[in-house]
DNA sequence: GCCATGGCTAGTA
DNA sequence: TACTAGCCATGGC
């Protein structure tokens, strides 16, 4: 009998052992992952400097406004993307909010889009958006966009519309492309408040140290986008 | 006008 | 690696 239940012990002994390295081959291969997915990230990097003068944003026309002076007339509607359901909002004078539910439920994306145009008027048709949407997600342009935003906000976004698909920049060179290097937190926040994603592509921003930053709508989304570049 | 807030960064222990 | 101070535009009061 002691030796059954030491043969039991030792089963046990090994199969703990084996749990834990397992548990520990996981975790290393989730540092490697870590680390290759950021030595990615670096190898596409560019700078203030190579960011290209001529590219898509060159087909993208921004109207913005500070405040709106005016009641604006917004279809909005969902639609499926490949990264989960997506609200699309547009003016008569272009797109004015592309949001993923991502981490929220609907009911909250609509009502941050609603806030965000207090005095619009809105109706739903998910036919309208679907042409919009095919658009967006086959990167296919011209394309115009109304948004409101500060000043400051509207440099930042434009700022945004020259990284090239497919590359990352980082705070800090957006910071010195608008020439004011000590704003990076501004910066940030601003790219934080940027209402049509996709299309003003704040994913394609990391952290100078070399990680993803954070993401409005969840980091899993600004990822699987970051992939899909690639 | 003041204060809190952030998708950050650089310096230091 | 973790913490801290500094940065600066914005929004709420």
């Amino acid at each position: 009998m002691p030796s059954k239940v030491l043969k039991l012990c030792i089963a046990k002994f090994l199969i703990l052992y084996q749990n834990q390295k397992m548990e520990k081959s996981n975790q290393e291969k989730e540092t490697t992952d870590k680390d290759i997915k950021e030595e990615i990230l670096k190898k596409r990097l560019v700078n203030h400097k190579l960011l290209s003068t001529k590219n898509y944003s060159q087909n993208i026309k921004i109207i913005s406004e500070t405040l709106p002076n005016a009641p604006h007339e917004i279809t909005y509607g969902w639609f499926k993307s490949p990264y989960g359901s997506m609200l699309l909002s547009s003016t008569k004078n272009g797109i004015c909010g592309v949001a993923f539910a991502g981490n929220f439920n609907k009911e909250e994306i609509k009502s941050n889009i609603f806030k965000y145009w207090p005095h619009a008027n809105f109706h739903r048709d998910e036919s309208f958006v679907s042409d919009y949407a095919a658009s967006i997600l086959e990167n296919k342009y011209p394309l115009d966009i109304h948004m409101i935003g500060s000043p400051f906000q509207t440099t930042i976004w434009k700022a945004l519309l020259k990284i090239p698909i497919g590359k990352v920049t980082t705070y800090s060179d957006i910071a010195y492309q608008i020439g004011n290097p000590s704003a990076v937190r501004a910066v940030a926040t601003a790219i934080g408040k940027n209402p049509i994603c996709l299309l003003i592509p704040c994913h394609r921003v990391i952290r100078k140290s070399g990680g993803m930053g954070g993401y409005r709508w969840g980091l899993n989304i600004k990822n699987n986008l970051l992939i899909s570049e690639l």
